[in-house]
DNA sequence: ATGCCCTGCTGTGCAGGA
């Protein structure tokens, strides 16, 4: 699965659209991708804008201070980004001109942490989220995780107040379902499936946000991140942690929303895949 | 029960990821 090609990746993709939609004729194409180091990935996400022509794309885990913005101007995008030393860090990149609204979560002052960026584009907001880890669970890292979750809900249920039609987009960090993932034995100790963040990821959807990807997909075996190691990639034992969250009121705007596994079968990918929410 | 693999950082392995 290594030396799977690239094209053969996006064809898969396409196709899951289904038939008869002109991807560029009527449809926002807005990606998310978590590239475990934008150093590292800079190549693949500049051939996949290339490839896919999003209209927006939502990077996580940048992991540096720095970030391109000019080999993403060369290509005709914008690019807005909040950026730490080492961890963390998310970028918006857009061919439309974005407004920040936001770059941190409300709620805790002391939180530092580059993973959160509010934006407009167009008539939507787009809320670009690298959710935290939360391992190992029972330490502060799983309680500011949860935190953070309650945090988003009260962001989100004002955003739903105001009527604003919002788009949460990024790496949850969270499993909703056991058929999101290979094995709930392989990961029942693990932070992203406890019932705590399992329940509150409810919550969101119970509070007018669409799970985009659950909406037009009820299979399970599919995922956005699979482990480097134990040759997971080889055997789809992954999870699907890589979400689009979608306010009530854009449901008939929504085309549909697909995982992209073409970049995970690269040489030196990233352990997540790009996951695709188009809107008319 | 833990590591496996990968990245950044200034390291002489560690922290963090999931």
């Amino acid at each position: 699965m290594r030396n799977r090609s690239y094209n053969q990746g996006a064809v898969d993709a396409l196709q899951s659209f289904g038939v008869g939609i002109k991807l560029k004729d009527f449809l926002m194409l807005i990606a998310s991708w978590n590239v475990n180091s934008i150093k590292s990935r800079l190549s693949q996400v500049l051939h996949w804008l290339e490839a896919r022509k999003p209209d927006v794309l939502l990077l996580q885990e940048l992991k540096g201070t720095e970030f391109p913005v000019d080999a993403f101007k060369s290509i005709g995008f914008h690019a807005e980004f909040v950026a730490q030393k080492a961890y963390h860090g998310v970028a918006t990149l857009s061919r439309r001109p974005i407004a920040v609204v936001l770059t941190s979560l409300a709620g805790d002052k002391s939180d530092i942490h580059a993973r959160y960026l509010e934006t407009t584009i167009e008539d939507l907001r787009i809320i670009n989220i690298y959710l935290p880890n939360g391992n190992p669970i029972g330490t502060e890292k799983f309680e500011y995780k949860l935190a953070w979750m309650d945090r988003l809900k009260k962001r989100l249920a004002a955003l739903k107040k105001q009527k604003v039609p919002t788009i949460v987009g990024g790496d949850f960090n969270v499993i909703p379902e056991d058929i999101d993932c290979f094995s709930p034995r392989y990961w029942k100790n693990n932070a992203l499936f406890q019932p705590e963040p399992r329940d509150r990821f409810r919550g969101l959807t119970k509070a007018g946000y669409i799970d985009a990807f659950r909406h037009f997909n009820k299979e399970p075996g599919h995922y956005t991140f699979w482990e480097y190691f134990l040759d997971h990639w080889a055997h789809n034992r992954g999870i699907r942690i890589d979400h689009f969250l979608v306010s009530s009121s854009l449901q008939e705007r929504m085309t549909g929303c697909m995982i992209d596994k073409g970049p995970r079968g690269l040489i030196k990918p990233s352990d997540h895949t790009p996951i695709i929410l188009a809107i008319r």
